[in-house]
RNA sequence: GCCACCGUAGCUCAGCCGGUGGAGCGCCACCUUGGUAAGGUGGAGGUCGCGGGUUCGAUUCCCGCCGGUGGCUCCA
């Protein structure tokens, strides 16, 4: 559970889990849940192994009162193995075992069970009359639902089982008398993670009693960062949203989580794109471009990817393997390796947007815009002399994350924020950690680490909390300090020597297609609230749709829409031949900001109607409603209209 | 990756127990020329996700695959 989310590149996550797995190793069978030897209560130790087939053969008496058997072979298909160590007192666990059981196999589905004595998983086994009498008395209550096999008791058998090797595969359970205690895993976990809400004045609270009254959202992420807990059943809106406006779909024809964007949506993702390019390059990055595909052989990359290389995408060119990337940093890293680089010029920022980003997402996880397998990341790099340089840095992303996401019309409280980062940063930095929650003005979730687990000492992330409760991170920016020596990233000093840069992973946005999610998720939400959803007016893909009340108006609201143009306004015309307010209802359905109707009164008085977006009908002049969107589109990027002017030249895509 | 549910016209969906399919919207044609959220009439659209099996006969039952969604697992 610690590992989740944490970086934005994986570098450390990748060595912590194949440490962990390599440490695991040899007890791999025993699976997370490591036993914990319990004096005070009773417990039952279970190993399940979810098989093709087991056979197995009694071999030769192991004690003196050894079960007596008519066969001594014996195979069984498709069935739950229970390897079963019983232990003193279990005679009085046996309901809570059997539900266990029970438990699995509905979740396995599979109808047959086989109860595997199994002594060695107890170093304090119940006597052997006592097991034989647990373990009959198991097979019996399980009858009622399944049909149950038990290899002998007592006896030394040989046996071959085939596993099937998906992760419910292997599972193991202490069953205990009393309540359930925290596995080794976990407690080693919550050893070294603390959890806590930092309020805007600086103070640290549980995370179980702060009072989220006024921050419902806050709780919810809480809840999912910690305990991971689900709630709704239901289609995420923004699904529904992404088709209806036309904006993205799923591409049958490719990979899933490999989406196409129809005009409107490509629009909008395009706009975003150029939003945050300006934004970062007016920070004072330099903007790069690197290859999708690195090789699988090349010495900085070999090492850790050759343990996951499920999580990449393959790609074979004649004999040679390739992956794609999955975030901007090795082709950035790449780059600033065969760089020079003077302390003079630091802080110096690399940019790039990583079109596309891959990650082979299980496919469970794949969820509409939120999570996909190709996504278009920016990403910038800020390479900074010592730790002082990259705070200061990291502070003015962190200013200009929360800028981003406003300008996307998301705001704090739209998003929870969090703050991570090893207790040895916080010791020596703990007024800087405050100013940054001071610099929110509300609550922060903060996550500290005993130790330092991964290539950072600090991030933060800005979550979007969705209508089903999910958080998703959408801004983080990092301190790295271990990857410039991986990379053998160097900069001059003043004395002239090399030294490594502290590197600030930084993507302002996050996922382009992840913006889109939570502005359609918090337009969703909105009219829930019977709020009016629609996207900021410089990303909505029509501004202004003319409406003519007859055919003969049309010459007047062609003049209307070319002046409007003029002006860089994203203006269209619906001549099709329909009722007004028929037009005026497929123009709300596309959350269009500003409706113009015109007819006899508007060519006479040369004026012309608005219908503003959740507001009033008004009149004015054409260069008025020009002023208000200029006004509300200043200093954002503009794009032409994708889409034919006219309606009934327009197809329809859905 | 695992488990469950779903996949029928461009879209949203109906179709009980097996006998080659329906509605609304959209599209096309005609009528209607309309003033702020659905004007009328008619018409054309389907290899019922794909591949096997059972059957005289499968959209319907069974198996496998693909895709979507939910949960689990996982999440750089």
């Amino acid at each position: 559970m610690g590992l989740r989310r944490r970086g934005k590149c994986g570098w450390e996550e990748n060595k912590i889990r194949s440490a962990l797995e390599m440490a695991v190793a040899p007890i791999i069978l025993i699976g997370e849940n490591n036993f914990i030897p319990c004096a005070k209560f009773p417990s039952m130790r279970i190993l399940f192994i979810h098989s093709d087939y087991i056979e197995y053969e009694a071999k030769e008496r192991a004690i003196k009162n050894a079960e007596e058997i008519e066969e001594k072979r014996e195979r069984v298909e498709e069935c739950l193995v229970s390897f079963i160590s019983v232990e003193e007192g279990d005679s009085n666990i046996i309901g809570r075992v059997v539900g266990e059981i029970e438990d699995v196999a509905e979740k396995l589905n599979v109808k047959t069970i086989v109860l595997y004595p199994y002594a060695h998983l107890s170093n304090k086994l119940a006597s052997p009359d006592e097991a034989m009498k647990v373990l009959k008395e198991l097979e019996k209550e399980l009858r009622e639902n399944y049909e149950v096999h038990r290899a002998p008791f007592g006896w030394y058998k040989s046996f071959v089982i085939s596993c099937k090797g998906h992760p419910l595969s292997e599972l193991s359970k202490e069953i205990r008398g009393e309540k359930e205690e925290e596995s080794e895993a976990l407690k080693a976990e919550k050893r070294t993670t603390y959890w806590y809400i930092m309020t805007p004045d600086g103070e640290f609270k549980s995370v179980d009693e702060f009072d989220y009254k006024d921050y419902p959202n806050l709780k919810k992420f809480v809840d999912y960062e910690i305990s991971g807990t689900r709630a709704v059943k239901q289609i995420p809106p923004h699904v529904e949203l992404m088709q209806k406006l036309e904006l993205a779909d799923y591409e049958p024809g490719s990979d899933s989580g490999n989406m196409r964007y129809y005009p409107k949506g490509k629009l909008i993702k395009s706009l975003i794109e150029d939003y945050v390019e300006s934004r970062v390059l007016d920070f004072g990055a330099m903007e790069v471009e690197t290859p999708i595909m690195y090789d699988f052989n090349h010495p900085s990359l070999k090492s850790y990817l050759n343990r996951f290389p499920a999580r990449q995408y393959q790609v074979l060119s004649g004999k040679d393997k390739y992956f794609l990337r999955f975030a901007a940093c090795f082709g950035q890293f790449l780059l600033m390796h065969d760089a020079t680089v003077s302390y003079r010029q630091l802080p110096i920022r690399v940019y790039e947007l990583a079109k596309y980003a891959f990650r082979r997402e299980q496919k469970g996880e794949l969820v509409g815009l939120r999570r996909l397998r190709a996504f278009t990341m920016p990403d910038m790099h800020t390479f900074a002399a010592d730790m002082e340089q990259a705070k200061a840095d990291f502070k003015r992303q962190y200013e200009m994350a929360i800028q981003v996401l406003k300008d996307f019309g998301l705001n704090l409280g739209d998003y929870e924020v969090a703050i991570r980062f090893t207790r040895k940063f916080y010791e020596e930095n703990k007024e800087f950690i405050r100013s940054l929650v001071e610099l929110v003005n509300r609550p922060v979730l903060i996550q500290m680490w005993d130790e330092r687990f991964f290539y950072f000492v600090l991030k933060f992330e800005f979550n979007f909390v969705d209508a089903m409760n999910k958080a998703a991170a959408l801004s983080t920016v990092q301190i790295d300090v271990e990857n410039a020596e991986r990379y053998g990233i160097t900069y001059y000093d003043e004395k002239g020597d090399k030294k490594y840069p502290y590197i600030l992973h930084c993507s302002p946005s996050g996922a382009v297609e992840r913006v889109m999610y939570a502005m359609l998720e918090k337009a969703s939400m909105d009219s829930k609230k019977g709020i009016k959803p629609m996207f900021p007016v410089w990303l909505s893909p029509v501004q202004v749709r003319i409406i003519p009340v007859k055919d003969e108006f049309k010459e007047y609201g062609d003049k209307i829409m070319t002046s409007l143009e003029d002006e860089k306004i994203r203006v269209d015309l619906d001549d099709r031949d329909m009722t007004v307010s028929r037009k005026i209802r497929e123009a709300e359905r596309e959350w269009i900001p500003y409706i113009v109707v015109v007819g006899e009164r508007e060519v006479k008085e040369g004026n012309i109607t608005v219908r503003i977006r959740g507001g009033d009908v008004k009149t004015m002049l054409v260069e008025d409603l020009a002023k208000i969107i200029k006004e509300k589109t200043k200093d954002k990027p503009f794009r032409k209209l994708p889409l034919p002017k006219y309606l009934s030249m327009r197809p329809k895509f859905r």
